[in-house]
RNA sequence: GGCGGCGUAGCUCAGAUGGUUAGAGCGCACGGCUCAUAAUCGUGAGGUCGUCGGUUCGAUCCCGACCGCCGCUACCA
């Protein structure tokens, strides 16, 4: 028997005046598929998704629309739940920073550092330029200017409390080497790395210049800084400082899927923090790289921002939820183009795993009366198939979506190789055209497994098609992976192509 | 400047703790089939594995230099 296990999976929480983009959704469906897959294995999933909705440029947006920051929030943040229940991310809790949970949350979080002597008072000095509200280095400037206004900074003061960050290089470096794998991949480990051995500085972590945040309860004129409260609300769903049982049961166990722009806040920073107030550093980091545009950065000011509802409204959701997991290395930079998606599409999913299915079921119902066989138990399909899903299993696991499905469409290609050798469809009714529609109706079956953390909705339609009960997401996979599972006499449905061929 | 990474078929990328003919998918060419969404199946072309040296019986894989590209190098979420 498998034992459960806990898998506490998040996301980052999103900006919240940021427009959910092809990025956020990347990270989504890649967080969403994991989430699925460890739930098929019957483990006890929590996925965690959010928005963040503190800071200085919130509250000036607030103002600039006439409404109170929590106003624009209580506005804002519906977008991202929307656009998420539109991708089908199925995550069980959705936090807003502004959450009176998070405010108790990030305060006992942030006095247990407190009192443990690691947060202290000081004057912060910096290079500030008024146009852009934000503090330069020195380097940065040009010729004593501010690079973007070509304005001269000043000097300014401001009374912080600063968080001891560098008390934490020794052990940061000793939790690195003890936990090879706690932050992955290796690539992005080594930049954490690189960036600790430089040696850490304290980093303030409170504002008195804006109250558009958590107070700081020791201190009423402070509020906390964005960063430090966004990354406690992990900490906040599972209810750490409210409910002890909670809190250990998913703690530390956590998996964190980020991208490659916040390195240093999970890698650095937060691990520091929960070192600091006493509790376990988070057990994985998964570190993706970012989607590009056509090799461009995705950024407002390139105007090059590709909406993820559009594209599932044109392709299909689980259409775009398979390109986006398969023509990108987990942890690697992707390249999103119009072009790759039409390619992936009409290849991987109109050619090979629609037609198999149309294929099938239209020799099912030509030749059979629509009742399918059962596959033969020692098919020559079922090593290979038996193979294809030990790897399917084995790239999940490993957090390898691109894996998984390359060996799945290695087992689409062998159903379809084998009814060319067999030819089913020149044949009479009899034992030979059964065997090879039951075999490939098996390998249907199995596809819809391993497909389905991808794409929930078209296995779950294709497990239907060809006569099974419930979903996909009913089974329990370490049983059902098993070759000849798939039972005679279904009832197969021809129904239209699932993707249809574009172009 | 410092640290890290990358450079393999037209394209996107795998890969080997060094060992006979370096792999996949897409694209392309030829052939088969016609059940299927002009889908599919088979075969094939083609790459001195960035350059130059070194170690070795032997390097694309190890070492060095060089060329080219990229990331990080602190509180702008």
């Amino acid at each position: 028997m498998h034992a459960v296990s806990k898998f506490f999976i998040t996301t980052p929480i999103y900006y919240v005046n940021d427009v959910p983009h092809l990025g956020h959704a990347y990270t989504m469906v890649s967080a969403d598929s994991f989430a699925r897959w460890h739930r098929l294995i019957s483990d006890d999933v929590f996925f965690l998704t959010g928005t963040d909705e503190h800071g200085l440029k919130i509250a000036q947006a607030a103002a600039e629309n006439g409404m109170s920051p929590k106003e624009w929030t209580d506005q804002l943040s519906p977008r991202f739940q929307d656009a998420w229940q539109k991708l089908n991310i199925s995550y069980d809790d959705f936090i807003r920073t502004t959450e009176p949970r998070h405010y108790e949350t990030v305060q006992s979080f942030l006095k247990s550092v407190y009192d443990n002597g690691f947060i202290y008072k000081d004057i912060y000095r910096g290079l500030y330029c008024v146009s852009c509200e934000a503090y330069y280095q020195e380097a940065e400037l040009d010729k004593g200017n501010c690079p973007i206004h070509n304005r001269p900074v000043t000097l300014m003061e401001e009374e912080n409390y600063f968080f001891r960050l560098s008390a934490f290089t020794e052990r940061l470096l000793e939790w690195y080497d003890r936990l090879p794998e706690a932050v992955r991949p290796s690539s992005k480990r080594n930049e954490a790395l690189g960036f600790i051995r430089q040696g850490l500085q304290d980093i303030s972590i409170t504002r008195t210049s804006i109250n558009w945040g958590v107070p700081v309860p020791w201190d009423s004129q402070h509020v906390f800084y964005v960063w430090y409260d966004a990354l406690i609300n992990y900490l906040t769903a599972i209810d750490y400082g409210r409910d002890q049982a909670k809190f250990q049961r998913w703690w530390p166990s956590v998996h964190h899927v980020i991208g490659k722009d916040i390195i240093r806040f999970h890698c650095v920073w937060w691990p520091a923090m929960c070192m600091a107030a006493g509790i376990d550093p988070p057990a994985n980091i998964f570190v993706h790289g970012w989607l590009l545009v056509g090799g461009e950065k995705m950024a407002k000011s390139a105007g090059n921002k590709v909406d993820p509802l559009e594209l599932a409204d044109d392709f299909g959701l689980d259409a775009v939820r398979y390109y986006l997991l398969r023509d990108t290395n987990f942890g690697s930079d992707g390249d999103f183009t119009y072009e790759a998606l039409t390619s992936r599409y009409n290849s991987d999913l109109a050619n090979n795993l629609g037609n198999l299915l149309q294929r099938v079921s239209t020799v099912v119902v030509s030749k059979l009366e629509g009742k399918a066989p059962k596959p033969v138990a020692e098919s020559p399909l079922a090593a290979f198939a038996t193979e294809v899903m030990e790897r399917v299993k084995v790239s999940w696991n490993q957090f390898a979506p691109q894996d998984a499905l390359e060996a799945l469409w290695s087992l689409i290609h062998e159903a379809n190789a084998i009814l060319e050798v067999v030819a089913p469809w020149k044949l009479a009714p009899g034992p030979e055209i059964e065997n090879v529609l039951g075999d490939a109706l098996e390998c249907l079956r199995l596809v819809c497994i391993g497909l389905y953390p991808v794409m929930p909705g078209a296995s779950s339609e294709v497990w239907r098609r060809i006569g099974l009960d419930g979903s996909p997401e009913d089974v329990d996979v370490m049983s059902a992976l098993r070759w000849g599972q798939y039972q005679s006499s279904m009832i197969i449905e021809k129904g239209a192509p699932l993707f249809p061929r574009r172009k």
